[in-house]
DNA sequence: GAAACTGTTCAATATTTTTTGAACAGTCGT
DNA sequence: ACGACTGTTCAAAAAATATTGAACAGTTTC
């Protein structure tokens, strides 16, 4: 069973991609790295986010791994995320068995990506938590009542207008 | 040495201020660690924050601990932070030796504090962070100059962007 | 000036979050 | 159908973050 082709890797395709990453590439992604912990997002995301951002050439996840030397878990995650948010798109390539990845730039798309999924439930959620508040605050003991009904008010008025902020948000940083 | 005031304690004030949360401080307390999480601060900053919101008078250090059943230690750095930002002030009651804090209810005062304390100085940061891409953007090889910089150049358009944004920001939740 | 009290700091601890890596499921080519 | 390859999942490990509590410094009261 020895043959010929028995042995041929795929692996060395032509442009080996340097693991590692030159000046340039580590100072953008270290950008990004800074940007994901403001979000609230974990390293990895911004390091996957960073690398593609700057690479010339979409990336698949294995020259994600190597380049960044992180786990294939933490890439494969932190590309799942990515897509969901609409920050990194899957450009199908021809040549190559795997998918490969490019970088979401405009930020009006990656604004709203991220607001959609990140902000919007937690201001749904939030909607029944007032709701529920606003009935404990209307039963509370009369010297009490009007202070903290007048309280929940204003955090009803809150609410609307980070629910009216948003769009308006993805407005001004779309273009 | 045994005075007849020597055991007279100075502690039950009139008003024990029951330890525990009643359920609408609760609700109210949760609420806020919710919000909190969402602006990426330790959840201790959002019950501190969340019952002084509800509460009908100033508390002091000692009833927060109590109340929250939280450390003196995370009481005091999270009543730091939030003067520091404005979301509390101190009132000075000339009643009582200690301290006693109230909420900063304004969206406006809330908003602006947050963002000049936690955001600004990060852009400020990229600022130079930027500088920095783009001097090694210029400087490399010619097949992926064109590209980086354009790169560089769209992350600059980001960040006047972002700065741009924060005083809109203000305005619009302020009243 | 000593005792009682208030509030801060910080090293140790506990908790939460992220990352890893190995097992697995799915695909492709032969 | 097998073997090589790609990508996902998830329990365990590691890292990052928040909380505690005890020591301390500063006040006030007597």
């Amino acid at each position: 069973m020895a043959l010929a082709t028995e042995i041929a890797p795929r692996r060395p395709s032509s442009v080996p991609l340097l693991a590692g990453l030159s000046p340039l590439e580590s100072e953008a992604v270290d950008l990004f790295v800074g940007l994901a912990q403001v979000v609230g997002l974990p390293k990895s995301i911004g390091q996957i986010y960073g690398l593609l951002y700057i690479s010339t050439v979409p990336l698949s996840l294995d020259d994600i791994v190597e380049r960044l030397d992180i786990s294939k878990g933490s890439a494969s995650q932190g590309l799942k995320f990515l897509r969901s948010t609409g920050a990194v798109r899957a450009c199908d390539d021809h040549d190559s068995r795997c998918d490969h990845y490019e970088a979401e730039t405009g930020l009006r798309a990656l604004a709203s990506g991220f607001l959609k999924e990140q902000i919007e439930p937690r201001l749904e959620s939030g909607e029944g938590r007032l709701a529920r508040l606003k009935r404990l605050a209307v039963a509370a003991p009369a010297a009490e009542r009007d202070h903290v009904v007048q309280r929940v008010k204003q955090l009803e008025t809150w609410h609307s207008r980070a629910a009216g902020l948003l769009p308006l948000l993805i407005r001004f940083l779309g273009k």
